[in-house]
RNA sequence: CGGGGCGUAGCUCAGCCUGGUUAGAGCGCCUGGUUUGGGACCAGGAAGUCGGAGGUUCGAAUCCUCUCGCCCCGACCA
């Protein structure tokens, strides 16, 4: 295939060994490498390429490196993971998104029944009263809290329905519940007997944001808040970081996503806590994210709303409390770390569907042929039992579906769809299902499959007798290992050390990334530099501590270190 | 909330400047046929209160006013 063509009409995104990267206006981008030799008769402008290879192929999904913030909206409508409500700010998720959602939910859930929680549910509304009691709490909240002010609808004079009811004492919709729990523990606990109460909850919250973005930041979310109370200020301080572990492990062994432990500094830190704790994760396009966050609350809260004990030396005390949370934000960052410019990539402990499996056959006895071979191949997967048993479930879409792994509702499904072969890869690659496999006649002849690997869409040629649970539990296994190896080298090469300020702002601009430096934390310093470099303290870091430098703003002696980097 | 861009079929958009039959195209969708190992082709078909409200006009997708929404940038944030 000699396809040259001029550079002319596109757009040259890059240039490395020698390789030119391209986005044509039809929003491909395709590599090229300079032809030697001359003599094609498309010869137009002074260079030609030869088109080595379509780096991307998906017509539905801009490119990383054109447009990041379009890339990512695109893989989710690509995806099919979520959609926009006629709301402004909430999103719909749909099924393939909320099936991740309950992926992620499932093994938190069991991390924390692990440690010794227990799950409840508090009510969406609060009493606007309640959200004053904490100083730090309200001003934090105020400006983004919906209101209820209203119990129902009325007529009008012209016919048209106006809000009737006005309550005796407005309603907030919960931003984050620590204040109606705080409520309830006042009343539930009254001995050190009682403590520590370690209770969790899944639900949604609502936070009127300006801007919105699907997953990241939505007007109303899905998260879980845990919220402990303990006899003493260092059962509550380790509870707080026993949390973040919990959350650092769920990060990287479900999600795949290397993030670093550390503190927030007084400017970033929750309203209302001692220390706020938190997990910051990169994304592909070098900004921060924080993932997770884990609140020291002390007394603040308890003396707020009088969370009293009675404890073994007789006297009336408050307790310490601490809460905790991650939300369906972890979704956007699960997609912006791994996917790539086909489309999502789903870590394989977290994917609802982990093969696809594509027939291809012309004639009905084909079809036979390759049919039979996939029910073998789907018996030795699944097993006999499941195969049966998906015989008599409905089938979405046409589309059956066969348990792999019931317990964690990890599925199987194969595409007998009427379509072309071509199609069906690139639907389910799009998807980010991490295996697909074809089965053609010429498969079956050699009692072989092909197995393609979604992560580097790389192909390899499998014997159906090597196919077993064991043998795809490893390649799944294999898979979230690599991806978590390459995220955490692509984090790593973007941390990066900081001397000075102006180095800071150099390295910022050049590479983003973390930038690693001594700084003395400090409210007013801190909103300059963010003003000046759009940059914040993402964390004040577990590791590397207690190494004496100079404060890289007022150039003080200090042992603290700190990461900048721009965060979404 | 401030600045910019955009709202016409499920999606991407043309038409608007200069108002005038029945509002178009590509993709997608449905039907039939030929096809099928990485995004097929032919034929036929369904699908739009032109974001909404008001105004100007004999007549508005087109002009004016207001409004709502989305995307990007900033401030805020998990």
């Amino acid at each position: 295939m000699c396809k040259s063509l001029s550079l002319r009409d596109c757009r040259c995104a890059g240039n490395g060994g020698g390789v030119f990267r391209a986005d044509s206006p039809s929003g491909m981008t395709r590599e090229f490498r300079p032809l030697a030799s001359a003599g094609c008769p498309s010869y137009k402008s002074g260079f030609r390429f030869v088109l080595i290879r379509n780096a991307s192929m998906a017509k539905n999904i801009k490119p990383r490196a054109t447009d990041y913030a379009q890339w990512y909206l695109d893989v989710i409508a690509a995806s099919q993971l979520a959609d926009y409500s006629p709301v402004k700010g909430c999103m719909v998720i749909r099924p393939e998104g909320y099936a991740i959602w309950e992926a992620i939910q499932r093994d938190l859930d069991r991390r924390f029944k692990d440690t010794g929680h227990v799950n409840a549910y508090f009510p969406l509304l609060i009493p606007q009263s309640f959200l004053t009691k904490e100083a730090e709490h309200v001003e934090g909240f105020a400006m983004e809290c919906a209101i209820v002010t209203h119990s129902k609808l009325q007529k009008g004079a012209d016919g048209k329905l106006v809000p009737a009811g006005e309550l005796e004492e407005p309603l907030i919709i919960r931003p984050t519940s620590e204040t109606i729990i705080g409520h309830m523990y006042a009343q539930w606990i009254q001995s050190y007997r009682d403590l520590p109460v370690l209770i969790n909850q899944w639900c949604n919250v609502m936070r009127w944001e300006m801007r919105t973005r699907l997953f990241l930041r939505t007007a109303e979310f899905l998260w879980q808040e845990g919220h402990t109370a303990h006899e003493t200020p260092e059962e509550a301080q380790e509870e707080t970081l026993r949390m973040l572990d919990v959350y650092a492990a769920f990060a990287e062994e479900s999600l795949a996503i290397p993030v670093i432990k550390g503190a927030k500094t007084d400017a970033e830190k929750f309203p209302g806590a001692v220390t706020t704790y938190c997990i910051e994760a990169l994304m592909q396009d070098s900004k921060a994210l924080q993932a997770g966050t884990s609140h020291n609350l002390g007394q603040n809260f308890s003396k707020a709303f009088d969370i009293k004990f009675l404890g073994r030396d007789q006297k009336l005390q408050h307790a310490w409390t601490t809460s905790w949370g991650v939300s369906t934000r972890l979704i956007g960052a699960m997609i912006m770390a791994h996917s790539d410019d086909e489309g999502l990539i789903i870590p394989p402990k977290v994917a609802p569907t982990v093969v696809a499996i594509v027939p291809i056959f012309r004639s009905p006895e084909e079809e036979a042929k390759v049919k039979g071979f996939i029910e073998t191949l789907l018996v030795q997967l699944c097993g006999q039992a499941e195969v049966d048993a998906a015989k008599t479930r409905s089938a979405r879409n046409g589309i059956p579906r066969y348990f792999f792994d019931k317990a964690a509702n990890q599925q199987i499904l194969v595409d007998w769809r009427d379509a072309r072969p071509g199609d069906k890869q690139y639907h389910w690659e799009q998807r980010g299902i991490p295996f697909r496999m074809e089965v053609g006649p010429r498969d079956v002849d050699g009692g072989a499959l092909v197995l393609k690997k979604r992560l580097d869409r790389s192909k390899e040629i499998v014997q159906l007798t090597q196919v077993a649970p064991d043998w795809l539990r490893a390649k799944l296994d294999a898979v979230q290992q690599e991806m978590l190896d390459k995220a955490r080298a692509f984090r790593d090469g973007n941390i990066r050390a900081a001397a000075s300020y102006d180095e800071l702002k150099k390295t910022l601009a050049e590479h983003g990334g973390f930038v690693r430096c001594h700084f003395i934390p400090n409210k007013e310093v801190e909103a300059k530099i963010k003003d000046e470099t759009k940059a914040t303290v993402r964390c004040i870091p577990f590791d590397g501590q207690g190494v004496a430098g100079k404060c890289i703003y007022t150039g003080q002696e200090t042992t603290t270190q700190v990461l900048f980097a721009q965060a979404y």
